[in-house]
DNA sequence: GCCCAGGTGATTA
DNA sequence: TAATCACCTGGG
């Protein structure tokens, strides 16, 4: 079905490091994967969409990729004499801050440590293929992302074959407590920001990057910034290394465009 | 073959 | 509170 969508951007996104598992095929032909869905969507000229999926099933996808909030405020937050972050959102139209699955996200964010996002993937999907329900369309054979029980299947092993090194222990140990019932991520919801990060702290192989991730991935807390390498940078070379009181509220989106621009700009 | 990757926990002072 | 260090392993 096509959709007309404005503020959406697939390749950005796809490449925004928020997410792992959306996969550009071939030109403008997208394979997204998230929990146990994938839909193929196609990018058009004009804002148009092509999502080879029913009206039903396009509900999740409306939610998943925050279709209905609208994204022209957020390119707004820019003070004027910011260049730098003006420079920032033109370079990065159509970056969306995405919702997607909390447990996914916990494991997904894990694994990312000390890893590349070329190698996060390759890690996820090999885990996916090993653990995760089976999908099977006319595009193909795809994988689910699996949940704690199928992944404490695996052997430790078969974990390490995925390439999860020292993360292994981190992620049996999450599956464990989760299937013990130590974390309801639904019910996190309602906690407050910090209340939120020191409880995603309270994991081991989480720390303050990972529990940002997830909290703004995951939870949707748009003033949230996870700070990395790159976002250390910037902060340090652009505004004094801290975050300028005025794009508190939206950190977490300020911190997608600076991201995006910054790995794959010179910073200037 | 070498170096680093969207970090974290443990240890030390 | 801050600084230092080891850690699995895949990619560039």
């Amino acid at each position: 079905m096509i959709k007309h969508i404005k503020n959406f951007d697939l390749r950005t996104i796809a490449n925004s490091g928020q997410c792992f598992r959306i996969y550009e095929v071939d030109e403008n032909v997208f394979n997204v994967l998230s929990k146990d869905k994938m839909v193929r969507v196609r990018m058009e000229l004009n804002n148009k969409y092509d999502f080879d999926c029913t009206e039903k099933e396009f509900k999740y996808y409306e939610y998943y990729f925050d279709l209905l909030d609208n994204y022209d405020k957020y390119s707004k937050i820019c003070k004027k004499s910011d260049k730098f972050l003006q420079k920032c959102i033109n370079f990065s139209k159509g970056l969306r801050i995405l919702n997607q699955d909390k447990f996914e996200m916990i494991i997904s964010f894990i694994i990312s440590q000390r890893k590349s996002v070329k190698a996060i993937q390759t890690s996820i999907e090999r885990m996916c293929k090993l653990s995760g329900k089976r999908i099977k369309n006319k595009y193909g054979e795809f994988y689910a992302f699996p949940s704690a029980k199928e992944i404490l299947k695996l052997s430790k092993t078969e974990l390490l074959s995925c390439g999860m090194g020292y993360r292994t222990d981190y992620i049996i140990d999450f599956c464990k407590d989760y299937m013990a019932g130590k974390y309801d991520l639904e019910k996190m919801t309602k906690l407050s920001d910090d209340e939120l990060i020191n409880t995603l702290l309270s994991i081991k192989g989480v720390g303050i990057k990972v529990a940002s991730c997830v909290a703004l991935f995951a939870y949707h807390r748009m003033s949230i910034c996870p700070i990395d390498v790159w976002i250390g940078r910037v902060l340090d070379k652009k505004y004094n290394g801290k975050i300028p009181k005025e794009y508190e509220k939206y950190a977490g989106m300020i911190q997608q465009y600076w991201f995006n621009y910054t790995r794959i700009n010179k910073l200037n």
